[in-house]
DNA sequence: ACCTGAACACCGTTCAAGT
DNA sequence: ACCTGAACACCGTTCAAGT
């Protein structure tokens, strides 16, 4: 009957994409709770040890065993680990994207557990396996991450959170005019293609780089 | 003599440097002043207002009319285009971790002036002289941002703001040969080269996109 | 115009004491 | 083991009143 450290983190995610990240407070916490403000700390060391465990929760399933990539046919086209790296990268963003402020949760309060870290070595070890070294390996893994987080923290700054600017928003038309094509492009096509274009970018230079030895896509 | 709003900013990014965003508190910033907590609101509408200025000063020198690109030699090598975009990336990456917690401030709190606007406007103008169409700009410019904000992200999660978990500190070595190798090369060679690999990745992805008629590096 | 004094409605966290 | 009650040391913000 009593309360347990996994029924918190979940009440606390559920309370994150109610009110937001600057709204998420430890005592409107105990209160959906229905327990004093002080129980908290019975189950969780402190806030940023809950947080930690909240984005650990949410980055997780992008880190699950990936089934075979959804987009790129098999035997024909881009390599294997080109393909797989873009699944994944979907994936996060398809994760932070899940939760209110799920980018800023992330990257601001992440502490990789031990299964996140494990998915990474996998993921090292496969891409060796298809003819990559471990340091393109590493560097593009990388690089993928930061891409990811970057994008989608800007992609969630405006939107959710507190509605603190959508910077662009009522300034003189004709002073950016390839700054506001650049922006009706985005929205004619539904905005999430710009995060495939440059996700493309980094596995495009990194198969530039291997050459067509490794299976580039040409 | 009485205090200006530009006083508060800089007061503000020098304290920011002494404890951090945490501890960046309002009260904090008043005693620095020397004036009451409450006098703080008549320079600035409230302490988001204070941060977003303040994000703005850290980034702004990264647009900031740019001199020839550093380290590409001209009139040989990558295009233009490519030398650029690399060499803004550095400035941001440079203005970022020229203070403390500047990628999660600017990640959190930014709201682009009107500089930042121009800045950005003159780039994809720029670029499109450059031979580059207005997608392929803004695709570019978009993932650059970024890739570098995320990057910078992580670099200073560890070590500045309040040390919350290096991460992959004091863990089993044998179950992560990868991931170990991969950090051990990182740290051998000063760890900046990751950066840079990232970066390459991304220019050589759009001129790989291009093909050698736009003056791809081969 | 610029600032003080004093207050308001909150925070995160601790800890004895209860059950 | 799990939670209450009550407190502590803070927060950001407002606003009359002073100069």
């Amino acid at each position: 009957m009593a309360l347990h450290r996994d029924d918190v983190i979940a009440a606390a995610l559920e309370l994150l994409d109610e009110v937001g990240l600057e709204r998420l407070t430890t005592r409107a916490l105990t209160e959906r709770l229905g327990v004093a403000p002080g129980a908290l700390y019975w189950h969780v060391r402190s806030k940023r040890e809950l947080l930690g465990a909240m984005a650990d929760a949410v980055v997780a399933p992008a880190f699950a065993p990936a089934a075979a990539p959804a987009s790129a046919a098999p035997g024909e086209g881009a390599p294997g680990w080109a393909g797989r790296t873009e699944a994944f990268a979907h994936r996060l963003r398809g994760a932070l994207l899940g939760r209110r402020d799920g980018a800023r949760l992330v990257s601001a309060h992440l502490a990789p557990g031990a299964a996140t870290l494990g998915a990474v070595e996998d993921g090292l070890a496969l891409m060796r396996g298809e003819g990559l070294s471990p340091a393109q390996a590493g560097v593009l893994g990388h690089a993928v991450t930061s891409y990811v987080i970057g994008f989608v923290l800007q992609e969630q700054s405006g939107q959710g959170g507190d509605g603190h600017g959508g910077g662009t928003a009522g300034f003189d038309p004709a002073r950016y005019p390839n700054l506001l094509q650049w922006q009706a492009e985005q929205a004619g096509q539904g905005g999430g293609d710009a995060f495939t274009a440059g996700l493309a970018l980094l596995t495009a230079g990194l198969a530039a780089q291997l050459g067509p030895g490794v299976g580039n896509a040409r």
